[in-house]
RNA sequence: GAGUCCCUAGCUCAAUGGCAGAGCAGUGGCCUUUUAAGCCAACGGUUCAGGGUUCGAAUCCCUGGGGACUCACCA
């Protein structure tokens, strides 16, 4: 039933919190106080209850006959559930650090602050309480409460307390019922935090610094993608948001800062599904004098230390599947590892006729590409990723699809890049970075050459990144880890969705 | 952008062409060690929105909205 005011439709349920939100005001007592009296948290509570009883097992007594020096303590948090059994009454609140229960006997805070607990608190409310500590006879450590208050009033419902919040829309749309309500999404989040600290612990040991470069840029760069386009009206010229942090955390290795990383959101205006938001998180590291073998030994080093850190192994479990995350990894060559899964070698087929009468020869299902190095990155996608469940370095690729990586020594066409596969999913991208100037000239030039020819994420050319270079670059590593991709590998999540806390979806009308 | 599926009470779910229902939550009552507390009673609906077919629509059809998955683009 809907109950409508002049400024309001809301729900009978909410309409009854209401009711209850006046009489405690018409009491005179402020349903959203700002002071706390609050001295242990939930899980500290109970950690000091647990630190008294190994004392008293030293002196003698049992905690039972000693009750009355129990600790005391004042807790507070969201209340999630209200068992009252006539002249005494159970709850449980949660906080941060976990939940507590509350012990309110009408014997012992009296029949006017017995009934007011009835009378006006709902499941959802902030209660803070003061009093000490025992254990029920089922042996949970309980507050046998003093006094209590009202922190907080709540106006909507929570969520069913035994099945939580299903619906995928409202798990999205709002979260905080879902964090509330569901602890795996609540651990899968505190996951993902502990992935980004240890990933900077990590760097920081290895002498990396962190920095932070603009996300509003006056041209993108970087990777290949389409941008979100938007004006700046101070200086009344076009901006976009970066789709990676490459050029400048590069200027940044020209500069002298031989050790960088950032760890921040990509935006990139392409498609929405359960491996991709158009806002993600990515960590770049740029390393001077290193080159993609040394980024290699980082990478695996890195990822293999973060499981052990947030999830205590480096094997794990993906799907069913366990990935063994610890170093050394497989290097396979984009072109071996084409070959074995199709046949074709591109090394071969090396111009787009060919490789595409290669393909109709297998009878092979890919779509149709405009240029060469597409349809070789489209072969890896369709016929080599599928197979790589275990961490795997796919090596040396086209020149063509890497504008900014350097060119191999034997073989010009090839660059010194790697992409980093686990699970069947690309988690990484690294290379020796192209340090000569008059090489990335002709690299962005021949970028607007395959955009004439029909593909829309070229690289556009950087004037302002090649006069930097112009000035000499140090050969340099660099690699880029997918953040979200990282967590949905690390709690074995499919959905991207599963790992943003607020993952974009279409406005409500 | 295309295809398939989904949307019912605050939440979790029933009802598949024939009286829209249950559990939880909420309301009133009983209950001093519960923890998905229990018992009794009453209450709670624009079945996503709009249109159509039909004696009759939550159910079938069309249009629109939102979501999930798959495909295409992408990391």
């Amino acid at each position: 039933m809907t109950v409508t005011t002049d400024d309001f439709d809301f729900s009978e349920l909410t309409a009854e919190r209401l009711r209850k939100l006046d009489m405690v005001r018409g009491q005179g007592v402020d349903p959203y106080p700002a002071q706390v009296e609050r001295s242990h948290t939930a899980a500290e509570a109970a950690a000091a209850y647990i630190g008294w009883e190994a004392e008293l097992a030293a002196d003698g007594p049992t905690p039972a006959e000693a009750a009355h020096s129990a600790p005391l303590v004042a807790v507070g948090g969201r209340l999630m559930s209200l068992r009252p059994h006539g002249k005494m009454t159970f709850a449980t609140i949660q906080d941060g650090s976990g939940t507590l229960q509350l012990a309110f006997r009408k014997d012992h805070i009296g029949d006017a602050a017995y009934a007011w607990l009835q009378e006006v608190f709902d499941r959802g409310d902030f209660i803070g309480a003061r009093g000490r500590l025992f254990r029920t006879r089922m042996g949970e450590i309980t507050v046998q409460v003093d006094e209590y208050r009202m922190l907080a009033k709540s106006l909507n419902p929570l969520p069913e307390k035994w099945h939580g919040l299903k619906d995928t829309e409202a798990r999205y749309r709002q979260r905080y019922l879902d964090l509330l309500t569901n602890p795996d999404a609540r651990q899968v989040f505190l996951t993902r935090s502990g992935i980004v600290r240890s990933m900077r612990r990590f760097l920081d040991g290895r002498g990396f610094i962190e920095v932070e470069t603009p996300i509003l840029q006056p041209l993108y760069g970087g990777a290949s993608a389409r941008p979100f386009k938007t004006f700046y009206n101070a200086l009344g010229q076009d901006m976009y948001l970066r789709i990676a942090d490459e050029l400048y955390l590069k200027r940044l290795i020209i500069g002298g800062l031989d050790k960088v990383y950032e760890i921040g959101k990509d935006f990139r205006n392409e498609g929405l599904d359960t491996t991709h938001n158009p806002e993600f998180t990515q960590m770049e590291c740029y390393w001077a004098y290193a080159d993609y073998t040394d980024m290699m030994r980082l990478t695996e080093d890195m990822v293999a230390s973060i499981a052990q850190d947030v999830t205590g192994a480096t094997s794990i479990s993906f799907q069913g599947e366990t990935i063994e995350l610890a170093p050394p990894w497989r290097r396979l060559s984009l072109r071996d590892g084409i070959l074995a899964q199709t046949g074709i070698d591109i090394y071969v087929h090396t111009d787009l006729d060919s490789l595409r009468a290669a393909i109709r020869e297998r009878g092979l299902q890919v779509s149709p590409k405009p240029t060469w190095g597409q349809l070789v990155d489209e072969l890896l996608g369709e016929y080599l990723q599928p197979t790589l469940i275990q961490p795997t370095f796919v090596i040396d690729y086209p020149t063509e699809i890497s504008p900014l990586a350097k060119r191999k020594a034997d073989d010009p066409r090839l660059t010194e890049r790697f992409e980093v596969f686990i699970g069947a999913r690309e988690t990484g991208n690294a290379f020796s970075e192209l340090n000569d100037p008059l090489d990335q000239r002709e690299r962005f030039v021949a970028q607007a050459a395959l955009r004439a020819a029909g593909d829309e994420e070229t690289q556009p050319l950087d004037e302002d990144f090649i006069l930097a270079m112009m000035h000499g670059m140090p050969p340099t590593g660099g690699l880029g880890l997918g953040i979200d991709r990282l967590s949905m590998l690390l709690t074995d999540r499919t959905s991207i969705r599963e790992v943003i806390l607020f993952p974009q979806l279409r406005t409500l009308r």
